[in-house]
DNA sequence: TTTTAATTTTAGATTTGTCTAAATTAATTT
DNA sequence: AAATTAATTTAGACAAATCTAAAATTAAAA
């Protein structure tokens, strides 16, 4: 299927935006996509008609089938680039998103493919986020407590494993959750306490035992 | 400066078209960009406005020396990509050229020195067309088609003038690729067609205009 | 040097993706 | 359950990049 760039960028939005349960709204989809609501509505009759959506009037929309596995081809590419900006030239991980929001577009398949290999077939990418494979399965990720977890790697907080009150209180302090994306800027051999970045918040020190119950996707 | 895709491509083409000497004809250009004389009326419009290009309505049109800059910009990340799908991905080189078409647009400064730096800063493309250097200079050179090759020098074939199909179609006839090593045996003086030695292959004779568009590297 | 032919430009239309403002529908509150 | 508010859609407009058909200009030929 041919889509325009724009048609690539609201599919990957909705896909980004929506959960197995909930469907999507226009207000919110124009947020993200930075545009005004009339245009998203415009947009989803479009994509209605190339039969990507499921999409009744004034009730939200969701991609159906079809849709999920064209927006998991985008996101495959945006991530497959993304690991090569990072590991062959070496860009920061902070800075290669925009960047891959261009590279995502270029189509050829043969060109994602080889990429792919040459990379060595990588499963997350430098934010933590698995690659979807070229059939648009998202691989199943390995989780280590954040103990485990190289410093200064970005990681995606997968689960928790102690799921006591007090620990939930703490996370709760610290404004932790489930998605977010963390680095571990230091460990304090001592007692292996960490000192942590929760992406857009503040460092923190995060106890040993604590440390050993916070899981994040690693591959 | 902040260019379409589309205005980046009617750049890049003038260039390709336009000689020190020569203006550009709207008929000639909209050949080779698969467009009306009409539409190319309507860029150079938009192109002149921003004081790219030097034009006079009826007679012709050429890049001035800031649109000279732009257009070799694009050029460099064309030939970089094409070297990054030859060489990292293995891809073949007639094949690059249309993917290349895309990548050049994604416009990233950091990204392409990135790139340049991680290929080893080549100077010539795959296709053995000469790279531009970040401040738009071309390498010299120095370049004869083996119809002016000295009989039995070995010379290393640089690039091919002429790109249609039915020239690489005989070019993949012969075995012949951009790198190979031949040696000319013995000129026809009848039709200008030579006998030629492709390094660890076979004589094969090339017919007098193909002899024309073979380049080799000439000291 | 007229006339004819070729080239180029203009005029007006179309498509895509966007916008604002107004109208419609759904959700919430009293 | 009616009224108010919030969300969504429609209507109509616009810019970019293209087109076709017609007009204007230059180049070539008789």
């Amino acid at each position: 299927m041919k889509l325009s760039e724009s048609e690539e960028n609201h599919l990957k939005n909705i896909y980004n935006l929506q959960t197995d349960t909930s469907r999507v709204s226009t207000n919110s989809l124009a947020e993200v996509l930075n545009t005004s609501p009339a245009s998203i509505t415009d947009m989803l009759k479009k994509l209605k008609a190339k039969k990507l959506l499921d999409y009744k009037k004034y009730y939200g929309f969701k991609l159906n089938l079809l849709g999920k596995k064209e927006a998991l081809k985008i996101i495959r590419r945006h991530r497959l680039w993304e690991h090569f900006l990072v590991t062959k030239l070496g860009m920061k991980w902070e800075k290669v998103h925009e960047i891959a929001e261009e590279l995502e577009h270029v189509s050829s398949m043969e060109l994602i493919e080889r990429l792919d290999k040459f990379l060595g077939q990588p499963t997350i990418d430098p934010h933590g986020d698995p690659i979807p494979d070229e059939n648009g399965n998202m691989p199943i990720l390995n989780q280590i407590p954040i103990s485990q977890l190289r410093i200064n790697t970005k990681a995606v907080v997968s689960s928790i494993g102690n799921q006591t009150n007090e620990m939930m209180e703490m996370l709760n302090y610290y404004g932790l959750q489930i998605g977010d994306s963390l680095t571990v800027i230091k460990s304090f051999e001592l007692d292996g306490s960490l000192l942590i970045k929760i992406a857009r918040k503040q460092e923190c020190i995060i106890a040993g035992l604590a440390a050993k119950n916070i899981f994040v996707y690693a591959n």
